[in-house]
DNA sequence: CTGTTAGCGCATTCAC
DNA sequence: GTGAATGCGCTAACAG
């Protein structure tokens, strides 16, 4: 039950190796269309497919992407993943996917390993434990192992040229500006860990809102989560007690966790606290309050990510692939308006 | 910037290609302690990793998973994906995700790229469209490209040596003998697509719990979704008007659609309908009445079902690796004792 | 138009 | 203890 080889379908057909590696790789040749058919139908008759690792070994192309994430079951890198892989299948190619638990020393692991199985590049999600000198050990390895990649909504360097992010800062600046068009002053944040941009690109954004406003900026109104629900849940618990009318949590899983803090407190959402959240899942609308949040198209992301960075790499274009993608504010009903109730 | 491969090491050390790799593979050998420390020793400082491509060509073997899904974006298989990713990061396999969005004509294609890639097994999660047909065709594909593989919570064939399932028939009664305990007599299904034995295996389950307590089986309140929210959403709109006191939805986020759609129609839950999930994902206590449902391990699943296989493939054992896992009731507050109230 | 010749990077007999 | 030779399945010059 071997599987059939490009020799077995040579022999078969009575042609020689490379008239058959060239027919069925669509060389340009002159060969004529009679031994080109003979030798199309022998290989389809003989079910061939070829052998990725032979051709792998020789053409140092693999037509594959890895795909480094934090925690594939987070929603987030698992939409994002299908449209990496949806990409990548259009294209004949494959993604290896590999989870980072959020650990730098894993992100460089597994660096070495999608190096080690000749991947064509890496769509990177980096691990959100990194600082700068991490950030700045695995661009170095990147490198080092020649290793094409694109960064998710990260670029630490500044000077990545084959990026796909999100536009951060405003995406910050539209969630606290509209909470503060809806007459909220003090307005707190449930951030992700301090790290990677997207981070402080919208506590940026949130700050500039504020500042516009002329509002201070008061750090005590800042806890940091890490994107699960639990973690928005105890962040709510730390939130509560201190003066604040609404919360900013950076994505929909810590708001639904400090939703439900608050509604196991008796705390109304939006009555008591305005709530807004971030990624637009495809959850917001579920809780008795749709959430009002911050909308990322994140699948669209991940298509285009895989994308450029295949371009690229068959390509070889020397021109700069940096795609940024607008937020928008979805507008629910997690937010009351103050300024419509005179007396608070 | 090459890579530095087997041969640079050895004319390195002044030994010849076989020494090093011997010693590199720690096979047994009569190699001096002396030389294969400098062996080591330049493979470390020369950054070795062996091409695996290279690698794979000869042995055959990969160390590569193939995992096939029909949408990475569902929460029960990104859960799945990352117990399979997990186990295979420990023992330093690699998994090439694919999503089959359902369809039967991915999987044949998924399964001829992955064997193309060299894959040294398939974790398959067969698509809901598939008949009797259908699944069998993709067994004999798989069978064909001589092709290990697991099946994720499915046996159409009943001959199976290696699976790994969830015990659905024990679910789905525990679910409907929890309902009907409760004094529910009139309990409708929102079910997933007909054709997998999970969903034939659950049905089984709750018309035996009907048949022990005496209940006639009646057709009419089932409704098939096909896992989604939405699906769930529109399965409720389908069954309003209809008699019944309670919902048994085949998965966790048919359930919350449901709740959904009950909410908006002013119906509650429980005191109106009781409704029962199924999976357990991290969200069931999110909603303002937290989700009484049939818990499964995916995420171990998950792990167990590549652990089995990588096993399975590493030492050729012949004994068969068919797991079982039970399903758990997790009784929250989505059902309501009918019994507790006289008059209705 | 088609076949011969070399390897890609590595593991594996089998001599020395 | 160690090295030379062979080949995995395929592509890529380069000859015919």
């Amino acid at each position: 039950m071997k599987r059939t080889t490009i020799r077995d379908i040579a022999s078969e057909t009575g042609m020689s190796i490379t008239t058959v590696s060239l027919v069925l790789n669509n060389r340009p040749s002159k060969i004529s269309e009679a031994t080109k058919k003979k030798v199309v139908e022998a290989a389809k008759r003989l079910n061939y497919s070829p052998n990725k690792l032979a051709v792998g070994l020789i053409t140092k192309k693999t037509q594959t992407l890895g795909l480094i994430v934090s925690d594939i079951s987070n929603i987030f890198f698992s939409i994002l993943a299908k449209g990496v892989e949806q990409a990548c299948q259009r294209e004949g190619w494959s993604v290896v996917l590999c989870n980072s638990w959020d650990l730098h020393e894993r992100d460089m692991k597994l660096i070495e390993v999608l190096t080690g199985r000749g991947v064509d590049g890496i769509i990177y999600c980096m691990s959100s434990d990194s600082d700068q000198d991490k950030a700045l050990e695995s661009y170095a390895l990147l490198q080092k192992n020649n290793m094409p990649f694109i960064e998710i909504d990260s670029d630490y360097a500044g000077t990545a040229r084959h990026n796909v992010f999100f536009d951060n800062e405003r995406g910050g600046y539209l969630a606290a500006r509209h909470l503060i068009e809806n007459g909220h002053r003090r307005i707190a944040c449930i951030t992700g860990p301090n790290g990677p941009d997207y981070v402080s690109g919208r506590i940026e954004g949130y700050r500039k809102a504020l500042a516009e406003a002329g509002i201070p900026y008061e750090p005590d109104l800042l806890v940091e989560g890490d994107y699960t629900m639990e973690s928005g849940i105890r962040a709510a618990e730390q939130l509560i007690g201190r003066d604040f009318t609404a919360v900013f949590a950076f994505n929909d899983m810590m708001a639904f966790g400090a939703f439900k803090t608050f509604r196991d407190r008796g705390i109304r959402v939006p009555d008591d606290i305005s709530l807004v959240g971030y990624d637009d899942v495809p959850l917001c609308d579920l809780l008795e309050v749709s959430l009002t949040t911050v909308r990322q198209p994140i699948y669209e992301m991940g298509m285009t990510a895989a994308k450029n960075m295949i371009r690229y790499i068959e390509t070889g274009s020397d021109e700069d692939t940096n795609v940024c993608f607008e937020p928008q504010l979805m507008e629910r009903s997690s937010v009351k308006n103050l300024n419509a109730q005179p007396g608070n």
